[in-house]
DNA sequence: CTCGTATACTTGAGTCTGCAAGCAGTCTAG
DNA sequence: CTAGACTGCTTGCAGACTCAAGTATACGAG
């Protein structure tokens, strides 16, 4: 029988394509797209920094640079300035990103429950749930080495 | 609570990043490359085709072609004909490359204990490996839509 | 105030990967 | 036997990501 660590690679490979797919071709925006819009709609005045998304869905402070580029380019996201710090760029959600991450999701999470809610009954979720959240979940050394 | 699928996400993340960072650093392997030497060594001749190794480690074919490329150029991993079908290039370990498989694997599993064994008892560790043996595990629909 | 260090972000260069197209060898229907 | 479909592999190109270096701003010690 395969190891957890092995079935863990495989899954993350198999859903990610799967739901990248279909990102891709329903709304044109990638999974790491749709990850940054959701993040800022659920951030307080649909506002974050570049370090705080790029703590948010793992991907280095340069990854998020060229990743909001894309988005701003096409209107989903917008730059502010923060008046205490210059140094910091806000990501701030548009109305157009607001609506995208909608219809997004609609996707996304019909995706999400085929992949799991159709498989697990809510005790088994809340257990898997469990168990992954003991794995490591931050890049750097500090949260369990 | 974090659903599953954003933890496996994260769990992913932070593991083969660190795990990749390991082998680059003390053995000079990709995360992939070592997958490819341990499917190499663990198949009958040491040798497997270009599509067997393309679905065992859920990579484009090629992804594959190049992934070899660099193996074969350090000499670990050597192409042989099929006798059967001259389409078919096996990619064959060659001593080195099985020698280098051990050696990384060391360090390999070592990480793979401090994120696993340290972590969940054995009981936990099955129901672990069981629950994500559920999931999708293959690109191709086939496996479970 | 100012120098040194730390932080937020951007940019350049390079790596890894996938998709689509192409080539060569195989197989099947007629 | 042969035309057409299929399979295994490679290649051109483009995209996404990282690392390292660079710029601008912030902040603490003296």
């Amino acid at each position: 029988m395969p190891a957890a660590w092995v079935r863990l690679l495989r899954a993350h490979a198999a859903l990610t394509r799967r739901m990248d797919a279909n990102l891709r071709n329903v709304h044109g925006l990638t999974l790491s797209d749709y990850e940054v819009l959701v993040q800022l709609a659920n951030a307080d005045d649909r506002c974050l920094s570049r370090v705080d998304l790029a703590e948010r869905i793992l991907l280095s402070q340069s990854g998020i640079t060229r990743l909001l580029e894309g988005l701003e380019r096409v209107g989903l996201v917008e730059r502010a300035s923060c008046t205490t710090d210059r140094r910091v760029v806000y990501a701030r959600l548009t109305e157009a990103g607001q609506a995208r991450c909608l219809e997004a999701a609609e996707t996304h999470l019909e995706d999400v429950r085929r992949a799991f809610f159709d498989r697990f009954s809510e005790d088994e979720l809340r257990s898997l749930a469990e168990l992954l959240g003991r794995l490591p979940q931050q890049a750097r050394e500090a949260d369990g080495q």
